[in-house]
DNA sequence: TTGACATATTCCTATATCGGTATATGATCC
DNA sequence: GGATCATATACCGATATAGGAATATGTCAA
């Protein structure tokens, strides 16, 4: 088995980065691929596929604008990473304050070597 | 070019199911291989293999005890995920406004229907 | 219809998986 | 040392990329 297809999950189709970049620039409002392209220094190839994926996995929505097909932001699915991050809070939390003590720690250390 | 290694960035380790389950599960505290093996239903060699995805992203710490090798939640990097989708939030707020013009909208069709 | 512009798809190559099986490494205890 | 338990790694196969170049599709306008 190789490894899951880009378009099985939003994780997925999140986990390469120039699509975050592209969702990113789209917060900016609809734009039209070549702009997409121009503005992420890729090949209007390149970012249709791109948004190909985002659209598949439902992140992006597009619409006809006469010459032009006009991508926008479909940020829904987004809430679901969101929560499942965030469902870590705590912990991460936990490893600020581990790191607090550790720091603490250090600087028991320090007053006694003097 | 391939897709970027899994150990490349949070992102990319958090894209496959099987390695967010095994954080959820050190949700509940520290854990050798073999007991998340048999809890997630894989093999041995599976989780190990995804254990050490997860470290060299540094989700995952593990540390020694006896015979065992205990693996536990380091959440620090799920914080960058949770704060990128945090950054779409008015939009998905957006989306279910739209959502709600739309439904509106139906209505009125509807009524202007009978 | 033809031309011009905008976008999508196809074909290609190199690469990095994921899962399974077999095996190697490591630690503990006698 | 040797046996045993716990874990990691190596090897294999099938598959799905991402990017680049070339090309196809689609849309508008005259």
């Amino acid at each position: 088995m190789a490894r899951a297809a880009t378009t099985s999950d939003v994780f997925n189709a999140i986990a390469e980065p120039r699509r975050r970049e592209i969702l990113v620039l789209l917060r900016g409002g609809e734009r039209p691929v070549t702009e997409l392209a121009r503005e992420l220094g890729m090949t209007q190839p390149g970012a249709s596929k791109h948004l190909r994926v985002l659209r598949e996995v439902g992140l992006v929505r597009d619409r006809r604008a006469g010459k032009q097909r006009l991508y926008g932001l479909e940020a829904r699915e987004l809430r679901a990473v969101h929560e499942w991050s965030g469902g870590f809070e705590r912990f991460w939390n936990e490893s600020f304050d581990r790191l607090d003590e550790y720091v603490q720690g250090l600087g028991r250390e320090s007053q006694e070597e003097q």
